[in-house]
DNA sequence: TATGAATGAGCCTTCATTCAT
DNA sequence: AATGAATGAAGGCTCATTCAT
């Protein structure tokens, strides 16, 4: 069994306690204001399609005031991703607090995942779509929360593998991706379905299916 | 079993035959070459952020050229799909050719999935990223090659279930899903990827680990 | 001998004194700040691109504040021209002061006039550079500093013409703009020079060349 | 004696004559109109007040077209500037042609000098206040036409003293900066001036008084 | 068919100025 | 008097698309 590397287990990590402490509750507030309008364009027109004037006017502030809390509009897409994963990162800790058996911990990092996008759709959209348009954008994702995600997933097959629980000759990096995989198609599925199902019931039926899969 | 619904049986679609019967094979070179380019720059650049013009330098072209072939810039990334597309199909059916064996027909359709991807990259990545972009191109991604590909996944789901070699109590929707998903996580891995393994040698370690977990 | 019009014999004029009097001497102190700032950015970025914010860092005051002392960005530049203006003039008063000989009052006035713009490397390029970049700041800088300058000059060398130690075919308005351009031509290249030389030093000199092109 | 340094005896300067060498006389002409209204809209309204939009409208072309043939609003005002200097060199060296007299030179410079920006009031402006309301274009002048002037001048003087018609003891250099600081500020003066007198007629009257004060 | 110069709508960003605190 | 966050008009520049040749 290893600790899950991906997971701070000190305080929130320092760029967003920086920029919250210095201003008040109501530039904080501005901000997430701004952040939110930007995540709901992005979604629904796409990011290059989205002006930042309309994310200004949704978010109910003047354009310049955009700049006052970011550099471009690069940096809105960027922060909305900064902040999720951050977001991310600690609820995944809280969930995995105290859980020790490794299928348990995919299921919770399963279901923590689908959850997380489930709550908040145009959230997902940006994940999902957005984010991957250009190799830009998406090779800081994959360089960062996918690391953590896949790292943690990872570890906790090796526990399970070192445990004789899973099969022994299946690369645990490699069975990663594809839990990964699976879940990642979920969500992409979920936000392009006209359905509204819960994205985070089928959390379980796809680790079912992986540990399935995986078992001796 | 079931006739593979996803492929085919008639004549090439209107679109294509009606664009190459009446023009000269020259011309028909000169559209491809278009093609080829858009690729080229939509994969290393992004859609957005690569222009018209430079598409028609790559193709050797002048920029008003373009417009003789596509009516706008989305119909050369709707044409690199639906090129693609096409030449996928038929590749699939003739790889599906007198196969019946429901687990063999997966194996060969996981194995062409990959193949394809992995014999050019770029095409891989106009695939992968930039047709995942907006919600536009998305849609019409989700609302045919993926159907297609799914339920060609389904059909042969439900063919192992029908012969008893599939657990009955997944859902063949729910697990092509899951298969498919897997596939795609391996084609956007490996275009993230810096190292240059081969792609479709994946194909049949995600079909075993998906049989597996499928078998009963 | 003529008294010398452009130096004003009666109080000061009524825009200086009507915004020092009521105000503290704290109050006085911030409006020097600011225009002593404004001074140091207008010369070493130009005018349009110092910002009215980049000033108000500089003086160590909110951006806001600016807007207490001075009207607009415009005023600011106008502040400067016609404070240091005032105090040319007086300086020029006193260096004129008891001097009646026509050629010595040229000689002082060249070297105040070289003195001061020497003494202040910023404010000579606010005055040589920024001060002319629009017709609009132009005409105000020729029609008040300039016309009283010239008219200095050209007052003496009429006096030098009637005491019949200058020729009397050259005009006196004609003779004074080739003299000031001359030490207006040491200034702007004493601006862009690297080499930091005395500026004040070719005032004799220029004034020499002057007299002798001059004396019959 | 020595051969007038700064005037180019070969064919024009390659940049000019290459630009205009590929391109069609419909496009030279093009780039003429932009460049005339560029100089009448610096001049009038002053270069950051200008809108290339306006300079645009004024050339009767769409905005977009001026980044046709030039790279951006800099540019414009370079552009103005070297060609004028190129036009102006020429016009020195054909000016200077056969003469090899110094004082006679000096008259031909100061006459061409000013008879050039005597022809195009707006040029003039653009000359003597736009270039100079930025240290970065004014650099940009002065370590070229100006050099190319001031050496020409300096060459001269240096050959009259050489002859013995001037004094030695004035520096060469410092008198082509006294001369060129008399014709700079005639041009200036004409400029700001309302009265529509020839500024060509004051090159005599300025060389003259200048040779009378370098004459032994 | 092919060209590429020309178009002009559109958008990100800046920054002088205001005003509630 | 002082602050500095907020404003929003303005403008430089881009680029998909057109059309005369």
């Amino acid at each position: 069994m290893n600790d899950c590397s991906f997971i701070p287990t000190g305080p929130m990590p320092a760029t967003t306690a920086a920029r919250r402490t210095p201003r008040s509750q109501h530039t904080g507030d501005k901000r997430d204001l701004i952040l939110k309008a930007a995540t709901k364009l992005f979604a629904r027109r796409g990011f290059f399609n989205a002006q930042v004037a309309d994310v200004a006017r949704e978010a109910g502030v003047a354009a310049g005031t955009v700049y006052l809390y970011f550099q471009s509009k690069d940096d809105l897409l960027i922060s909305i991703f900064e902040r999720t994963m951050h977001e991310g990162l600690e609820a995944a800790r809280q969930a995995l607090a105290g859980v020790s058996d490794p299928v348990e911990r995919l299921r919770r990092l399963a279901l923590v995942h689908l959850e997380r996008l489930g709550q908040d759709r145009d959230l997902a959209v940006v994940f999902q779509v957005e984010l991957r348009q250009s190799t830009k954008f998406m090779e800081r994702f994959s360089s960062t929360l996918l690391q953590d995600y896949l790292h943690a997933i990872r570890d906790a097959v090796a526990d399970a593998q070192t445990a004789g629980r899973f099969r022994r000759e299946v690369s645990p990096t490699f069975a990663a991706k594809v839990l990964y995989g699976a879940l990642d198609e979920m969500a992409t599925n979920w936000i392009l379905s006209r359905r509204r199902y819960a994205l985070a019931a089928q959390a379980n039926e796809v680790v079912d299916l992986f540990v399935n899969g995986m078992t001796t």
